[in-house]
DNA sequence: ATGATCTTAAACTGAGCAGTTCAGTTGTCG
DNA sequence: CGACAACTGAACTGCTCAGTTTAAGATCAT
């Protein structure tokens, strides 16, 4: 029995060492997160997590690519095939407010909009495997959905970044400026419902 | 000669330490900007500057609060007359865009998505009179136009925020996550023009 | 000019934090 | 068993920073 199987690096709590270290830095945020608080939340000695990250921020970029692998492990199955056009999108819609409304989807915006600027790297690895991946899967979906002639896009690309931000409406800048603790199902029904008919009115069929 | 006009608050050097406290927070974001060197900055002493502000974070917001004041003051020329709604539109696109893509802009988004969680009164304070006005000035834009018949809006607030956020498509995300360091103005056009299209096919006359 | 108020420089306090070191413990494997 | 590696905890270094204090200097109104 090979109890390693999932520890491709070295040491045997490397695992525990990156569990910890995301709790703490979704708490407390990149510079909140202090490493003595880091090893305690890991239930592992401060020299320990040092030998396997040489600094503090080596040890985040680790941990926000290790988030991103997983989130794009979950969010694999999307397009469904039975469905209208109508129906897909307002799926879609509904995982993406989903993500960005969750404690989770907030802490690693936040996270990552705050250090782009110092640690250009955290910013672009979180984006290509986060919004990146979103945006090219709804490209792809409106680009099969033009094919089949059940819309009708010049530029798929920017209908999907359109798509995404229409998402956002009144709820995302809510959420980022920090204006309400709590967000309604009405709410947000209202707000996906509002981005399916705008898009349906400039893209669904004549 | 009342050379007080623009000082109500304490002492003759409170405009010194809020332009450089805001000069100092730009570039170093709210944490990495270290009250000693505001206070160099600003030519001014640190006593000076605890005498006026009890501590860096009421220093912060003030310096926000006065910022967004300045910005409101230069947005105020909005609605002009004897324009189309499209026409009208466009103009206000290009202001939005405009100032989220601008070092400004982009800098005070960072530093108060970052720290709206730890200090809620901040992300507040900006919200109210920055997005919030804006909000506020374009659905009051839209309410006139559906009264002339120009547009056909059931719901003006959400239809202002859908335009606010189809002005960000793409451009906004790329921005924030640090992935391109300039944006050509062909780019830009393409989200307006997108975004300005897509509006009117659905809240323009039918 | 005189007193009240504002400003200054610089030293100081107290705290937090990244990263290091080391003597000693634990677990593993031949 | 014995050797070797990983791990521990706790103390320690060196630094940065928010906020305070003090004694002296500048500015202003009257």
């Amino acid at each position: 029995m090979n109890k390693h199987a999932s520890s491709p690096k070295k040491g045997r709590k490397y695992d525990q060492v990156i569990e910890g270290a995301w709790q703490v830095f979704m708490r407390e945020g990149f510079e909140g997160a202090s490493v003595d608080a880091i090893a305690r939340a890991a239930g592992v000695s401060k020299a320990t997590l040092y030998s396997y990250f040489s600094d503090k921020k080596l040890l985040f970029i680790e941990v926000a690519r290790t988030e991103c692998l997983r989130q794009a492990d979950t969010a694999i199955v999307m397009g469904q095939s039975g469905q209208s056009a109508r129906e897909t999108l307002t799926n879609m819609a509904q995982r993406m407010v989903r993500f960005y409304l969750s404690d989770l989807g907030q802490r690693v915006f936040r996270i990552c909009v705050a250090e782009a600027d110092r640690f250009p790297e955290i910013g672009r690895s979180f984006y290509e495997c986060g919004p990146e991946l979103a945006r090219r899967r709804v490209a792809s979906y409106l680009q099969e959905a033009v094919a089949r002639g059940e819309l009708m896009i010049e530029d798929c690309q920017l209908a999907a970044d359109q798509f995404a931000e229409l998402c956002k409406a009144d709820l995302f800048p809510r959420m980022m400026f920090n204006i309400t603790d709590h967000i309604t199902q009405d709410e947000i029904d209202r707000v996906i419902n509002g981005a399916v008919d705008m898009f349906m009115a400039r893209y669904g069929p004549a």
